[in-house]
DNA sequence: CCGTATCCCCCCAGATACTG
DNA sequence: CAGTATCTGGGGGGATACGG
């Protein structure tokens, strides 16, 4: 498989480029952002930063999350090819996920938008209790 | 308070220290994924990267919205400091829509994470078919 | 330990109709 | 033109119990 074709750098205008109804990619974006910007993506993605987790102690680690959910989320980031599941034949039994290099990708992005996030609370929570307010 | 510079120092780990549960920094950012990774906000954002935008033109830009949704995410938007309204007393009635300086700041992990997106949908589309094929 | 299966609730998006 | 009001269905996701 070829790597992604350079075809262009990004117009001017690059969110309009990305979300015009012209171009698919609008499409494409709001379907990867529907994988992602879930409840739990991100969260796990995170938690698999430094190397191979089992899934106990992904469980442990996401405070909050249902096996269910883990579960899912797992499968879905697997079927993606975003990460790597391997069960090992033992007792107890043991089963690590990693992240692959795809998906190891995401991290940055992902990075970029969690330190705006951090950066940002600040002024939003400034901003809703100034609008709260005055209506 | 200017553009803001990257200024930063995050650990070597920065999804984990983000992420931890040891630190509340995950709800914050958590809650802020919610915030915009929801089915209409980055596309309404993107919109408005231009310059202000009538709300006509707003619902025009963004295929499939309702009017319902238009108006609760720029509401949300506004309420959260990101967007602008001003209306204009005139007949037919005007009302306008931009970003904030603060809203400006989301484009660009907005954009880093579209360009991943972009780059990355191959690579996804193919891991998912060799998936559904082995299994 | 590592999941799967089932039930169920709540929220949110869509459709529609109506006002200033 | 720029919203608001109300109803409704679908699905995400939690709790729980069970299987390998």
């Amino acid at each position: 498989m070829g790597d992604a074709p350079p075809q262009n750098s990004m117009p001017a205008s690059e969110m309009d480029g990305i979300c015009s109804g012209s171009h698919d990619a609008g499409t494409i974006v709001r379907d990867l952002l529907d994988q992602v910007g879930d409840k739990w993506t991100l969260l796990v993605v995170g938690m698999l930063e430094d190397g191979p987790v089992r899934y106990s102690a992904l469980k442990a680690r996401v405070p909050g999350i249902s096996q269910r959910m883990l579960t899912l989320t797992l499968k879905k980031l697997e079927r993606d090819g975003m990460v790597r599941r391997e069960s090992f034949a033992e007792i107890p039994p043991r089963v690590e996920y990693e992240l692959t290099e795809l998906g190891r990708t995401l991290i940055e992005p992902a990075v970029g938008f969690a330190r705006w996030a951090l950066e940002s609370a600040g002024a939003i929570a400034e901003a809703r209790e100034a609008y709260d307010i005055r209506d």
